[in-house]
DNA sequence: ACACTCTCCTTAACGTTGTTAAGTGGCGGA
DNA sequence: TCCGCCACTTAACAACGTTAAGGAGAGTGT
C-alpha cells in the first residue's frame, strides 16, 4: 500500500491552511487532520514544526525560482526584478514575511538564482564584496518592507485593526503634526511605495558603491 | 495596601526574562514568577499577552527616543543616527526585532522623534510624501537588517547553530561558487554591513528624491 | 507457509501554554 | 460596622507540540 503522506504533500497543504489560518493558527493538528490524518503522523515526516516551517519557506522560495528565467544584463534590472518577484511571493502567503524571515532554509536550491544575481554585478564590473553587499541591502529593504506590509494588510485586501490612519492621527500630540500627517501616507499606497523605496535603493548602489560601468 | 504589581514594572521584567529566555521561552507563568505573583495576576494589568508584547515594543521605543535629543541640522546625519540608534536599541534585547516588528504600538510618545526627524527632511527643501519615503525606506532596511542579524546571533557574541558559513557553503553546488563565496561574507561583518547598508540608502535618497539641498 | 522486518500510521498520554471563572483578603468610604 | 472595590489567588479548561508504544500491511528470506 502506498504512503498516504508525503513531505512535498504535506508542505503543500500546510501552505494552503496558512492562507486560511495565519500563522498563529497553523498547527500540526489542522494541518493533519486536513490530510486525513492524525497529528504524530507529521513527525514521521518531520523531526518537528520548526522543520516544517522551514521546508515551507524553501519551498515558498523554490516556488519562486521557479518563475521567469530571464536574466537580464543590466544590474539595475536584476535587483529590482529580483526583489519585486520576492515581495510579490512573500504577498503570496498571509504572513509570508514572517515565515520566511523566521526559519532556516533547508535547501541550496536557491543558490542558482543567487549566482546569477551576483554574476550580473560582477559582470558589471562589481567587485564580489560589493555586489553581496549590494544584494544584501536590497534583499534587507524588501523583508522589512513586506513584514510591515503584511502587518497592516495581513491578507491582501483586508486591513488590520489598528492600523486605521485616522484613528491614529487623532490620537497624536497635535505638536507633532507631521508625524501625523506621514500616518496618512504610512499605512497606504505599498505599491508604489515599495517601487520608488526599491528605487531609492538602486540608486544608492549607483551612487555609493564604485563600478566602472555607472561612472561616466 | 500598595498593589504588588503596575504595567510599567511588569513590561521590565519581562524585557529583562526577553534577554534570558528569548521570545519562544517568554511565558506568562514565567514573567509573573519572576514578580512572586501567580499568572492570572498579569491579566488584571494586561488583556492578554499580546497586549503585553505591544506594551514592551512601546517601551523599547520610548527608551530608545530617550537617548541623545541632539537634532542634527543635515537629513543625512538625522537619518544615519535615526537608524544607527534603532539598530542598537533592537539588538539590545534578544530577538528585539521579532517583538518589535511583530507589534503593535500602543503609545505615541514616539511621535516626536518622528515629527523631529521629518521637519530636518522639509528643512532641507523636501516635500513631507518624499521626506516619508525616504524615512520608510531606512527604516524598513533596518528592520529587515537587524531580523536577518538577529537570526544570526541570538545573543550578540554568540551565533546561532546552522549558521556556519563553511558548513553552508560545502553544500552548494559547485556550479553557483559565487553564491558559496558570497555565504562567507553573509553571516558576518555585520556592524560594517549595516553601516555600508546605510550609506547607500542615504545616497539613494539624495540621488532618487528631488530636493533643492541636494542639487548641486 | 511462516516468520521476520521495515514502513507508516494510530491511540494514548504528558507537560506546558494562554486564558477564564470563581473566590478571597485588605483597604477606604458611608 | 458593613459595603464595595481593588488586586490578587486557586482551580480549571481547551489546545498545543511532542513522545511512547503499538499495530496493520507489504516485502523478503527460508
Amino acid at each position: 500500500m502506498p504512503p498516504k503522506l508525503d513531505r512535498a504533500q504535506v508542505v503543500d497543504t500546510a501552505l494552503r491552511l496558512l492562507d486560511e489560518t495565519g500563522l498563529d493558527g497553523l498547527t500540526l493538528r489542522r494541518i493533519a487532520a486536513e490530510l486525513d490524518v492524525k497529528a504524530p503522523a507529521l513527525y514521521w515526516h518531520f523531526a518537528n514544526k520548526q522543520a516544517l516551517l522551514d521546508e515551507m519557506a524553501t519551498e515558498m522560495l523554490r516556488r519562486m525560482s521557479a518563475g521567469p528565467l530571464t536574466v537580464p544584463d543590466s544590474w539595475q534590472e536584476a535587483v529590482t526584478g529580483t526583489c519585486r518577484t520576492l515581495r510579490t511571493s512573500l504577498l503570496g502567503y498571509r504572513d509570508g514575511a514572517k515565515v520566511f524571515s523566521g526559519t532556516r532554509l533547508t535547501d541550496s536550491g536557491h543558490t542558482g538564482g543567487q549566482h546569477a544575481l551576483l554574476a550580473v554585478f560582477q559582470r558589471a564590473g562589481f567587485e564580489l564584496g560589493d555586489a553581496v553587499l549590494a544584494f544584501t541591502t536590497a534583499y534587507a529593504f524588501t523583508i522589512g518592507f513586506v513584514i510591515e506590509e503584511q502587518a497592516v494588510h495581513p491578507v491582501p485586501g483586508e486591513r488590520a485593526p489598528g492600523y486605521d490612519p485616522d484613528r491614529r492621527a487623532a490620537g497624536i500630540d497635535p505638536q507633532h503634526d507631521l508625524a501625523a500627517a506621514a500616518g496618512r501616507e504610512l499605512f497606504g499606497g505599498f505599491e508604489q511605495r515599495f517601487e520608488r523605496g526599491l528605487a531609492i535603493v538602486v540608486a544608492g548602489i549607483g551612487a555609493a558603491l564604485p563600478s566602472p560601468a555607472t561612472e561616466r
